[in-house]
DNA sequence: CGCTGAGTTGACTAGCGTCAAATAAGGTGG
DNA sequence: CCACCTTATTTGACGCTAGTCAACTCAGCG
């Protein structure tokens, strides 16, 4: 199947480079590189970062660009299991093994930074934050997965769609774009895989909630029209 | 129905102690204890080890016992999101936080030894294993929740059921005691849960494993008379 | 301009949830 | 030790949500 990623050229300082008081940055990159060798890839639409079962050397920080994970079965069945986008580590449920335990999967054009592992384990004596930021990075994921456990587990499609669009909107604003106006970067059959539904129902669910005008929602682009009525329905406090 | 088996006697887990050579115990606790005072606490059945919102300073690791984790919603939903025994942390995905994200109640009486967080970190610059250790354990953690997400996204309730059986006889097994015949330590509800199911449709499920001969059931314990069977429903390789 | 994959919608239905009731087990106080 | 109460488990009846199957539209692209 396809291959690592290729290195990309410049290494030039960018606009958008990373800032230490940035909050939704799990580590300071500046800083690592003191320590470890960074490398960045190009990311194209369609392009895996890694494959399932392809040997593990290495973590990855997505600097732009949005990837989706996807757990796969012996017999073929996958599920998605999240999504990342910039300032997200790749790789990290992979940490302890030979081998990457699932897939990804580029959304869009990007680009990812690629840290060395062993090389992170080194950098983790020589900086004392490092070490807790790492452990507070994969603790963080486990609680997303959680809430995400929850949302599943207990909500309706209408409502896990709500919260996901929600969620979406927060990552949005995270970034500093509009949390009420943005394009979803996936197709509906991975949001349905992601909640534990069908392509079809969110197609349905979707037109629901804009009939409703809760949501304007055209092709992968998504308003919000009344978010206190979304937050309601999942449960969520104003 | 037709006849259940009758509840047996002796199950009776004898404590035995930690052995750095042991797979299933995520960090050499001797080792650690040259570094970390380690607080033994004994658990009653029903009895929490931290809840949800109170204060975080320390992780645990269950000595004996069994206890489940419970994520819980501002409105009230709550979801057990996983199961822990002897050799595995509590508290890990609080960790980067100022209160625990989860609540934990033990399902029978154990013990279980507080590790303080901060002398934890600081025993990682003394020990260059444990860091390694510590984030390999969260990884694991990672993906043994993406694999019930896997599970729960594409398997109906039969097969979710058999999945979770032949997990609690592989966790048995880990133990030293049967995968074939063991005690199901959590209530039908917890399963269902877990699960994304109702307590009624986890019932009804096992009864139907039951009367297709793959499992003898009754109560909690629980037979495995098909592993084979179980294995195929759920799509993993013998 | 046809091909392909994504998205949408309808018709049908089955699997699972809901509600209800009965039984069994376990724990407590007298 | 027993009576009583609470909680867990089981089973049935019924209904609805969301899955399945299928058809169609639309956008992008070579």
């Amino acid at each position: 199947m396809n291959m690592r990623l290729e290195p990309s050229s410049s290494f030039a300082a960018d606009a958008r480079s990373y800032h230490p008081e940035d909050a939704t940055w799990a580590i300071d990159v500046n800083e690592l590189r003191k320590h470890v060798t960074v490398l960045r890839h190009k990311l194209a639409a369609g392009q895996s970062i890694y494959h399932a079962g392809q040997s593990f050397h290495s973590l990855f920080l997505v600097h732009a660009g949005f990837v989706k994970l996807v757990e796969l079965a012996d017999d073929g069945r996958e599920q998605v299991i999240g999504f990342r986008g910039r300032g997200d580590f790749l790789g990290t449920e992979s940490i302890g093994l030979d081998a990457y335990a699932c897939g990804t999967v580029s959304l869009e054009s990007g680009e990812a930074w690629e840290l060395p592992f062993p090389a992170m384990l080194q950098a983790c004596h020589q900086m004392p934050e490092l070490n807790a930021r790492l452990a507070a990075a994969l603790a963080r994921e486990i609680r997303t997965d959680h809430a995400w456990m929850l949302t599943i587990g207990t909500l309706n499609a209408e409502q896990r769609v709500a919260a996901f669009l929600l969620a979406e909107g927060k990552r949005c604003a995270s970034m500093g774009f509009s949390a009420k106006h943005f394009m979803l970067r996936m197709r509906r059959a991975d949001m349905a895989s992601f909640l534990a539904l069908t392509n079809e129902t969110v197609c349905r669910v979707l037109t629901k909630l804009h009939d409703m005008r809760l949501i304007a929602v055209a092709r992968r682009e998504v308003k919000v029209l009344d978010e206190g009525a979304l937050r309601s329905m999942t449960g969520q406090m104003a």
